[in-house]
DNA sequence: ATGATATTGATAATCGTTATCAAAATATTG
DNA sequence: CAATATTTTGATAACGATTATCAATATCAT
């Protein structure tokens, strides 16, 4: 294995036994360039519109070991997709969803990162040590209910 | 509509014009004795032990709809199901998740939920007000490896 | 009661994701 | 460099959770 080290995440590579190939490669830069999350399917489009010849089989395998290696992290805004955003360590760029549970719509938010940043680092080392647990990203999400289903629910 | 009013949840089947049906209603005991996430296969075997008879899609469709009440909440462990779980809101128990990306071990944890509910309070104002959205509840997730998963990572 | 509306059950259909397995790519060894 | 071992990929079938359909049933309002 001897993977050329130029970014941040290929030592993960290394570190995880396994090869960045082009599919892999192109999936991280597509990441970098969108700063948004993505499902599958997306990532398979922008693949695609890239001349990359990938299967769509393939996406999944990667996205689900990108995962599993850290270098992506997975929301789910329960509309029945996975979706999949880059786990940026420098520059922290923490931002979380509120969710409206009867129309789907996600919002990004990014309010209060300083307090979060505080709150959530001395949890993190209570949950570390006392369930010996690697921690690499969290999650917040709020549920509710947008404005415009909170004026009309209906049926 | 007119819903006999005995416990607290019976109140939002009024607000939102729904009927209290004894699927419902033992949707909402079942909830309310298993304190965990359950998910719908659980729940409709949970039903069946009750003598309820009741077809999947309707189990379905109401954890649907008791989840858009705020009744329930979604979970999502990436493990390919949705769950549920009650939205307590007395006595307030919060718990959130550590979640294994490998493995999909997911630990409850409910550490430091004094200090969680003063910052999320007032991220939860702000957000609400800034984003005109009815917060119901939210979920905390932290991603990464157990310890298990962590001492032996193979393909 | 009567008619309108809401809910349910059985089941087919949908759709995101995973499994399979042979072919291709890449690494390792001699 | 050649030979072999290992990893990754692509095409597609299979799977499984969830949703749609629609007629039957239950419940509400008048």
């Amino acid at each position: 294995m001897k993977n050329k080290v130029e970014k941040e995440w290929e030592k993960e590579f290394d570190y995880f036994n396994k090869r960045i190939t082009p599919c892999r490669r192109a999936i991280m830069e597509i990441f970098e360039e969108e700063e948004r999350h993505l499902s599958a399917e997306e990532v398979y489009m922008l693949l695609r519109e890239r001349g990359e010849k990938v299967g769509i089989a393939t996406v999944y395998r990667n996205l689900d070991l990108l995962s599993q290696m850290g270098l992506l992290h997975r929301v789910n805004f329960g509309d029945g997709r996975e979706h999949y955003e880059m786990t940026r360590v420098s520059p922290p760029q923490h931002h979380h969803h509120l969710v409206c549970t009867r129309c789907g719509k996600v919002i990004d938010y990014s309010e209060l990162v300083r307090e979060e940043h505080e709150f959530l680092d001395r949890l993190e080392r209570e949950l570390s040590s006392k369930y010996d647990f690697l921690i690499q990203s969290h999650q917040i999400y709020f549920y509710g209910l947008c404005e415009s289903c909170r004026s009309n629910f209906e049926s």
